[in-house]
DNA sequence: GAGTTTGAAACT
DNA sequence: CAGTTTCAAACTC
């Protein structure tokens, strides 16, 4: 009480300057600023860093409440993108250019999966961006790339980071001189689609730029994205019919496939084929060879180029509908504090996507020097899909990790979950988002549900999506990008007529196909995801953390699902489902006296933190995949069962006349069974019951270590992916996710759950973040639909398989894990040795604390390139950044027990059997053996 | 719409 | 950690 009043007195003075800053003020300041960044080309720091840190002080330092969600920044942002965006979006714009692309592609995704369409996104982004889109376009005009790729940064920014990533590009460049280029460009570029003569455009674009091959490589990188146009029609010559989002996402993730495998004949190909494994590695090679190279490596700079140029086309084809975002009409504090921090913190995030981010911000600084540039933008490419197909997830959930990612949704999550993380992904944080249908169910958070105006091209648009993705990629993960986009596309489009949630878009990552079920997986993803997109009909009000999005009536995204009617708590407690969705209090609430509001940022912060210091997880996603599913769950005992069957709540519910049959009951609420946590009597959950729960654990499991496990590291694991991601989230994921949060984590959850409990140990260690935790990878290979029969085996499976991963680390030699991890593990886990996986302890912990993707990124490179640096290796916890360590051990106390549990039970396992692999597939005998 | 019920969040 | 209180949503009428 007495610390809001005092708030409101301090807070005016204080904020004023940033919050109270009329949207139009902050555009046209951002928008100047962004327009002399460009011009500068120096410059991203002195815009962003001001209006970030008034806008959101929590931010400055890792956001307290989105602790967790370290690693999900990205989901978070994009989770909960509401109102502030046009204040990010400036801001962002110097900050986030250097984002990756990839890492914008994420949030794209993501805040496509919480908008939904991009339709949607457009009227919300319009509202809001309209003003700065029109400023920058004319401050940035200098060329139609540059005032196109500009507005589209703006606006995308708020949602997607991905315009950031443009700009950064552009900015790296030498914009004038890439302008005047991009005519140039655009003709060459066309060729290059077209295969034509690969030698002749680097040729053409080593002579047109500088001759040092770095230049050349930062110029073939700004060109290509100068000349996205261009080359979508190109390529995309049957695209139109997608939408521009779609194609975006789609594209952004395929054309590094395409780009791969079209252009990479070349040796450095062969690796990237040859091992998603050693993404990481083919990403270093791909560097250096960037560096070198044009010449000799023309198809290889090609590719880098070609990717660079899809994302932009991404970002182009945003353009038109780019204004997206806008879909959330309220602002998540979080998400914003998630990409304050990130853009200010640190170049290098533990997250894949902070990865991308930072080689695009040596490009755009030139501190880096090209080759790192080049190399950024090769493993952007290459892992850069995997970054997105994590953070959907998120999610992903909403901000599952509140202090790093602050934002997100951590997943779907529930709070964030409203979307998470929802989402949008996470935007992680999301968390709560109550998905539209579906919500995102945890990715926390957030509720990344756009409404998307009825596409009807969605549809069409989906299949163009999954052909591309089946035709172009032959790389698993290159597919699980596609996956996500398509997602992506599918939630969007089962959500057309309906905003969604999109807890489905935290887990999408969850959704990992084979290469031999690339079609199936692909379709029953997008089934997946339409049915985490249903909403149930029920509800009246959805939290935000909630799975459905029941509000068919609202044509309002996600977020805008999240009202509150707070009396008493003045939308400063976790009562406050705003609050807890980590978005403000808007227009729509009826809540009395709420400083849930911008104006009171710094109360709003601090209650945040508070609230945070008292549960870390409390903005995480509240719905968690869960590795074990119940069989009812798998079904839906009702056939109902809206969101993943693995979904479960994270803390459970105590449900005690409600027989948790009733809205009451959170895990109902959220349409996911309960599970062994929850302490409810008479459990009668539609959606699974507690006791079914159980006994399918114990069949499956076999053992009290694996419910334990599951039970404490699993979900916090995966919470913290979730949150982290989204959608963001969701979650995480998205939020979550799912913000999935939101962070991140949906509909196929039992398989799902079970790859996202694998993706989250094994991958905890990536700085991918949640987002990547998201994806499934357990089930990579497995047919994303699991009946019920195949329900048991697979299922014993995953859990000897996350055992074992968890406690030997990857086997990444095994074809099935390594198709089930996402491109992130795979990054970070190949450019590794597994060695160094070999700690249960320090891998999971790692993940969680992956909220440092630079060190990730170190690592990685380390591993993988000489080049990097710090971080020696990931292995020994001793080594971890401090950081690292610290996230380190509040993950492990927070599992320790899991991990005690872990270790005990699966070491016989383990024992019984030498390889992983064989555990791995044989989990019967493991269990049989127990 | 008012009142009741319910369970999470907050507090002790 | 358990018990109690507070709170706001869900529910009922």
């Amino acid at each position: 009480m007495g610390s809001p009043e005092i708030d409101k007195t301090t807070t005016p003075t204080t904020t004023t300057t940033n919050t109270n800053a009329s949207p139009s003020d902050s555009v046209t300041i951002q928008d100047s600023a962004i327009f002399s960044y460009i011009s500068n080309l120096s410059p991203i720091k002195p815009v962003k860093a001001a209006p970030m840190a008034a806008g959101f002080p929590g931010l400055g330092s890792p956001p307290s409440v989105f602790t967790s969600p370290h690693l999900n920044r990205h989901q978070e942002t994009s989770y909960l993108k509401r109102p502030r965006c046009r204040q990010l979006c400036s801001a962002e714009l110097s900050q986030q250019d250097v984002r990756g692309k990839k890492i914008a592609i994420c949030s794209n995704e993501i805040e496509k999966s919480e908008t939904q369409g991009s339709s949607v996104l457009v009227p919300c982004t319009e509202k809001e961006c309209e003003k700065k889109g029109s400023v920058q376009d004319q401050a940035t005009s200098p060329s139609g790339c540059v005032d196109d790729y500009s507005a589209d940064s703006v606006e995308v920014d708020c949602a997607n980071s991905v315009h950031s990533g443009s700009l950064s590009l552009i900015q790296s460049g030498d914009v004038p001189k890439s302008l005047n280029d991009c005519n140039d460009l655009k003709e060459m570029i066309p060729k290059l689609d077209e295969k034509n003569d690969i030698g002749q455009y680097a040729e053409k674009a080593l002579g047109a730029f500088p001759a040092t091959s770095e230049l050349a490589g930062q110029n073939f990188q700004e060109k290509s994205s100068f000349d996205n146009k261009p080359v979508e029609t190109d390529t995309k010559p049957g695209s139109s019919e997608m939408t521009p989002n779609i194609c975006p996402i789609v594209e952004s993730d395929l054309s590094v496939d395409k780009a791969l495998e079209e252009h990479y004949d070349l040796p450095v190909a062969q690796h990237v084929v040859a091992a998603h494994k050693e993404k990481l590695d083919c990403a270093i090679q791909f560097l250096l060879e960037s560096l070198q190279p044009i010449q000799g490596y023309g198809d290889g700079s090609m590719t880098a180029i070609q990717a660079s140029d899809r994302h932009v086309e991404n970002i182009v084809l945003h353009d038109p509908k780019g204004k997206q975002h806008s879909g959330m009409h309220r602002r998540c504090p979080w998400f914003e504090e998630a990409h304050q921090n990130i853009m200010t913190n640190s170049p290098g995030f533990g997250s894949p996507s902070n990865i991308v981010t930072n080689s695009r911000l040596s490009t755009s600084h030139a501190d880096l020097e090209v080759f790192e540039s080049s190399c950024l933008e090769v493993s952007a490419a290459s892992s850069g899909r995997q970054l997105i197909n994590l953070t959907q997830p998120m999610i992903s959930h909403r901000n599952s990790g509140s202090k790093s990612a602050v934002l997100k949704p951590s997943g779907i999550g529930l709070h964030l979950n409203s979307i998470i993380n929802a989402m949008p992904i996470a935007c992680g944080a999301i968390g709560s988002m109550k998905s539209a249908e579906k919500g995102y169910m945890n990715v926390e958070g957030r509720k990344l549900i756009c409404q998307q105006p009825a596409n009807t091209k969605s549809g069409s648009i989906l299949r163009n999506v999954r052909e591309r993705v089946s035709a172009s990629s032959e790389d698993g993960s290159y597919e699980t990008q596609a996956l996500v986009a398509i997602t992506s596309l599918a939630s969007q489009s089962s959500q057309i007529e309906k905003p969604s949630n999109d807890p489905a878009l935290l887990k999408q990552g969850e959704y990992q196909t084979t290469p031999c079920d690339k079609g199936k997986s692909i379709s029953k993803c997008a089934d997946a995801v339409e049915e985490l997109n249903r909403s149930s009909p029920k509800k009246k009000r959805k939290k935000a953390w909630t799975t459905n999005d029941d509000d068919d009536d609202d044509d309002d995204d996600d977020y805008s699902c999240i009202h509150c009617n707070c009396k008493k708590s003045k939308c400063l407690k976790l009562y406050c489902d705003c609050l807890a969705a980590g978005m403000y209090c808007d227009e729509t609430c009826t809540c009395q006296e709420c400083f849930n509001r911008l104006e009171y940022e710094d109360t709003v912060q601090e209650t945040r933190q508070q609230i945070e210091s008292r549960n870390p997880l409390a903005f995480a996603p509240k719905i968690v995949q869960h590795v074990t599913d119940s069989p009812a769950n798998n079904n839906g005992e009702n056939g109902n069962n809206s969101t993943p069957s693995s979904a479960r709540h994270k803390r459970g519910c105590n449900c005690k006349k409600s027989m948790c049959s009733k809205k009451y009951c959170e895990c109902y609420q959220a349409n996911v069974g309960c599970s062994t946590g929850c302490r409810c009597e008479g459990c009668k959950n539609v959606y699974g019951r507690k006791e079914e729960y159980d006994m399918t654990k114990d069949a499956l499991s076999k053992g009290p270590i694996h419910e334990s496990f599951e039970n404490t590291f699993d979900e916090k694991l995966e919470m913290v992916s979730n949150q982290e991601g989204l959608l963001q989230t969701e979650l995480c994921n998205p939020q979550n996710l799912m913000p999935l949060t939101p962070s991140f984590q949906f509909s196929n959850h039992g398989k799902d759950v079970s790859k996202s409990q694998f993706s989250t140990r094994r991958c905890l260690p990536s700085p991918a973040s949640n987002v990547t935790f998201l994806p499934p990878h357990g089930k990579s290979q497995r047919s994303p639909e699991n009946s019920d029969s195949h329900g048991t085996l697979l299922k014993a499976r995953k859990h000897d398989e996350d055992v074992v991963s968890c406690y030997q680390g990857l086997d990444y030699s095994n074809a099935e894990t390594v198709d089930g991890f996402s491109l992130r593990c795979d990054e970070l886990a190949i450019g590794n040795d597994f060695s160094t996986l070999t700690n249960p302890p320090s891998t999971t912990i790692a993940s969680p604390l992956s909220s440092k993707l630079s060190d990730w990124t170190t690592i990685s490179r380390s591993q993988s390139c000489p080049v990097s640096g710090h971080l020696s290796s990931i292995g020994s916890d001793e080594k971890l950044p401090d950081t690292m360590e610290d996230n380190m051990t509040e993950i492990l106390k927070d599992t320790s027990t899991p991990l005690d549990a872990l270790k005990v039970t699966s070491l016989p396992c383990i024992d019984s059997k030498d390889s992983t692999s064989q555990n791995v597939n044989d989990p019967e005998d493991c269990s049989s053996k127990k």
